[in-house]
DNA sequence: TCATTTTTGTTAATCAAATCACATTTACAG
DNA sequence: CTGTAAATGTGATTTGATTAACAAAAATGA
């Protein structure tokens, strides 16, 4: 089964990044197959689900065998693009934003921090890791220069809608906010809220009753 | 039906903090009630299934009319225990530490670090917003005398196990770990992950095929 | 080579969540 | 007070994901 075939789940790709990740330790570490009951022992994930996963993308193991793990990262690594960079815009450089930008992915050669956005006169012109920090307004010029995949926010909330209107405008269509306010888009644009109070509320209500 | 009798499913108490947070919202911006089909466009959630969520949790609203706005916020804040203040340990003060710690989920005044701590000595006893950074081997101590409820961590993926296994002969119960690492922990220590890498990973693939 | 064991890939069964559809309740206008 | 419009709460249905069960395929060892 090809992928083109058949739509695969949404839970299926979503899975896809921790799959490719743990296969890229187990082959650093010297390993070179696997099966998919030691896997789920490692990720936490049933064997079957495994399984179901991995056929979306074609008939990958093999019989009392296993799964080779070096064809496995090249089926899954090319499906995340990982060979390509993904240049990555980051807008709002305040304490979380410069966070991000410190670390830039630096275990993930893949993903990339290429740009950097602020309001604030007072940081505009600093440089980290490399980027210069510049004023919002200048995104859409670079678009014509550099390939920008996505746009991580870390602007306050009630910054967030205008921000996003921008973005639109320039023809973003791939934002991760860590403001939880809700954003109107066209269809067309993704939008995934990463929201850390939600998350700390969750774990202690589930732990409380679930 | 109240929340004693049956059991809530899952994805209705991850919505919680959400409506609470937007009720809240409407409340301070001076709004007394709301219907189901507004607070949907606002949250992009269907009015029914708001409508079953707050089933869930009594009949909280009146046909032809609507749900007022104190009453749930009421409700959702008891069961969220917004009442008494949530303390939290941080463990790891590095980049993404410190921007947690200097935020100190100031919008949300029931959440808030305690403590705080980190294995390099050149960055121990460094007061940030009040909490003094120790050694993490202080926290069994500490919790004689304060009331932690969860832990955050953010400390390197190769030290995430040693750090949790700490953890948990402590008694900490709910971690949240900003590094993707799994662990191994016994059935009533709850962990949940906020793995960066993945989510713009996915928001990349999802916006590529799905 | 052949029997045994292992492990896959997938059909069928189960489970959980979202949505539909509508009877019931309430607000409100006249 | 009464009739109409509006909105809830919930059985029934649909959708989607997970898990179980197992036949088919491949490896291994005698
Ligand atoms: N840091 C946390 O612990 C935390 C916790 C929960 C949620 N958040 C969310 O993440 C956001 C960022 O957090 P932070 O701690 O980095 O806040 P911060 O205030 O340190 O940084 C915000 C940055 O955004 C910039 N900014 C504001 N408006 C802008 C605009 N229109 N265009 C470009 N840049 C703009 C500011 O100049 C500032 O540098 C918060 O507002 C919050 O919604 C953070
Ligand atoms: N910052 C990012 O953009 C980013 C992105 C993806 C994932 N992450 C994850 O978050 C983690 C933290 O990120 P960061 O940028 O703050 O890294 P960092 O290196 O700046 O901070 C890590 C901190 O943890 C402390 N530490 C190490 N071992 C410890 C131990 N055993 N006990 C207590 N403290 C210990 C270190 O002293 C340091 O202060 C990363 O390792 C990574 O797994 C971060």
């Amino acid at each position: 089964m090809t992928p083109q075939n058949k739509k695969i789940p949404r839970m299926s790709l979503e899975r896809l990044p921790i799959y490719y990740r743990t296969l890229c330790n187990l082959a650093d570490d010297g390993y070179q197959r696997i099966k998919s009951a030691q896997l789920g022992k490692i990720i936490q994930i049933e064997p079957t689900t495994i399984r179901r996963d991995f056929s979306y993308f074609g008939d990958l193991g093999k019989s009392g065998y296993g799964y080779d793990i070096g064809h496995l990262i090249e089926i899954f690594g090319m499906i995340l693009e990982v060979n390509e960079t993904q240049g990555l815009a980051l807008i709002g450089v305040g304490n979380l934003g410069r966070a991000l930008l410190i670390n830039n992915f630096r275990r993930n050669p893949n993903l990339e921090i290429i740009t950097a956005y602020d309001a604030d006169p007072a940081i505009i012109g600093e440089t980290i890791n490399d980027v210069i920090i510049q004023p919002l307004a200048d995104l859409q010029a670079d678009l014509s220069t550099k390939q920008i995949k996505g746009v991580i926010s870390t602007v306050p909330s009630h910054a967030l809608q205008l921000v996003v209107d921008y973005l639109v405008e320039c023809g973003i269509t791939s934002i991760l906010s860590f403001a939880p306010e809700p954003v109107n888009v066209p269809e067309s644009v993704h939008v995934r809220y990463l929201d850390l109070t939600t998350e700390v509320q969750n774990l202690l209500l589930l732990a409380e009753l679930g």
